[in-house]
DNA sequence: ACCCGTTTTCCTGCTT
DNA sequence: GAAGCAGGAAAACGGG
């Protein structure tokens, strides 16, 4: 048995490909070697706080739109950096260096070691082949890495996806864990080659950071571990780490239409019917979202002042400061950036959860798709804070729900304050398509 | 670089 | 008068 260890100073080196490894002969009965990356937490979330261009900014306080970017990450699935699908422990020998399989990264690795952003994929993959109505779908089940998920009874998957989709989740888990079965104790080495392909990978992933700034960040060590197959062995179990998820405070000052959401979220939002879901779902990009621990409670960030300046037609342009964190955001998502959810779409997931959007919005007309406003203004913020844009208003919502009128997305309904009507290019708000 | 689709912003006039 | 509606105009912005 080989323990190899890669130094931090490895990544403090201004020169990369000095890497160095060294190696100590143990006899040891451990199943693998595995590449754990430490990167520490400030970083892995710290954009987040970036993205957030709101008023007041909690980590629990968006939570509808957090939901609803799941909901997004699932329907256009987005491929995920290498690194940052790397934040739990991949086998150095199954990451995907070429990542030109469509399936995406998952079919290279061993399920045991996907990421929670790996298990959406595979997911992903799966609604996609079997054509299964991926709005049926409850998100909080999706939101768990691979040893949770390969820790999952067939029973619990069969709950959790339905009996179909589920038996060919777990058909397919057991297929993919086969062929990795006895792969386990290979590879415990790193070669040349995959050294420089590490590198290659490091520096991608932080293209902004040169030699010496990657060191506090970045702290990379090869430890020797055995890789549990059993459910009692699992060390971060999905369910107790969503479980023990403190809940947010109550006094963090956010609006209370966020409140609202706060308290309303331990269901499902993409399911809402299903009985166990106990998920907070806080992650609000699961890029960033695979922090083993709670991080803290509140994170304020101040908007600048004027916001009266009288100003020209149009939209502004987007404050383009903090370059850094910036670039590294927009660089990572312009690869494959996703078709984010329209308005009318984001009205309609509020509408067909009556029960997590706390009076929000109502059905006037299930059938006929007519509904109501009935906090209009609330929706805009929720909107704006989907869309970054801390000014959204109702005015400025209509004006663009008004365009879809012509789209027939949604038709007038003359005479009635606040209230519309889908039309027939709009999907996934009637009865036979939600089944509810 | 340019086009296109989808907003976002601002505005005026009208209706409830 | 306030809130909402209607829709023109211009601009932002991402994707192709």
């Amino acid at each position: 048995m080989q323990t190899l260890q890669v130094h931090q100073e490895t990544f403090q080196n201004t020169e990369p490909r000095r890497i160095t490894h060294t190696h100590t002969h143990t006899h040891s009965q451990a199943t693998g070697l595995l590449l754990t990356q430490h990167v520490h937490w400030d970083f892995i979330w710290r954009p987040n706080l970036h993205l957030a261009n709101t008023t007041e900014f909690t980590m629990a306080s968006s939570e509808l739109s957090l939901i609803l970017n799941n909901a997004n990450a699932n329907l256009y699935p987005e491929p995920q950096h290498h690194l940052l699908c790397m934040t739990r422990t991949p086998h150095l020998s199954e990451i995907n260096f070429n990542n030109s399989n469509t399936m995406g990264t998952w079919d290279q690795v061993n399920p045991q070691m996907w990421t929670r952003q790996n298990v959406l994929e595979w997911i992903g993959f799966h609604v996609e082949e079997s054509r299964f109505d991926a709005s049926l779908l409850n998100m909080n089940y999706c939101n768990m890495d691979g040893l949770t998920l390969c820790a999952t009874s067939k029973e619990t998957l069969l709950g959790m996806f339905g009996q179909r989709f589920g038996e060919r989740l777990h058909q397919n888990l057991e297929n993919l864990k086969a062929r990795y079965a006895n792969d386990l104790s290979e590879n415990a080495v790193l070669s040349e080659s995959e050294l420089d392909i590490l590198e290659n990978i490091l520096q991608d992933s932080f293209p902004f950071m040169h030699g010496p700034n990657l060191g506090p960040l970045l702290e990379t060590v090869v430890v020797q571990t055995t890789i549990p197959t059993d459910n009692s062995e699992s060390k971060y179990s999905y369910f107790d780490e969503y479980t023990n998820q403190q809940t947010p405070e109550s006094d963090h000052g956010y609006d209370s239409l966020t409140e609202s959401f706060q308290s309303s979220q331990a269901g499902s939002f993409l399911n809402p019917s299903s009985p166990e879901s106990s998920s907070s779902s806080s992650d609000s990009d699961p890029e960033y979202s695979e922090k083993p621990f709670s991080v803290s409670s509140k994170i304020t960030v101040k908007q600048e002042p004027g916001k009266n300046q009288k100003r020209g037609r149009g939209r502004p342009p987007k404050p383009r400061d903090n370059e850094g964190y910036e670039h590294f955001i927009q660089s990572k998502k312009s690869k494959h950036a996703p078709r984010g959810t329209h308005l009318w779409e984001f009205i309609r997931d509020i509408l067909i959860h009556p029960e997590q959007n706390q009076g929000l919005m109502k059905w006037e007309d299930r059938r006929d798709g007519i509904f109501k406003f009935l906090k209009s203004e609330a929706v805009a913020q929720l909107w704006g804070q989907k869309k970054k844009n801390s000014s959204m208003t109702y005015e400025k919502l209509s004006r663009a729900m008004r365009y879809y009128y012509k789209r027939e997305i949604l038709e007038r309904v003359d005479g009635r304050r606040l209230v519309y009507k889908f039309g027939k290019n709009s999907t996934g708000w009637r009865v036979e398509e939600t089944g509810y």
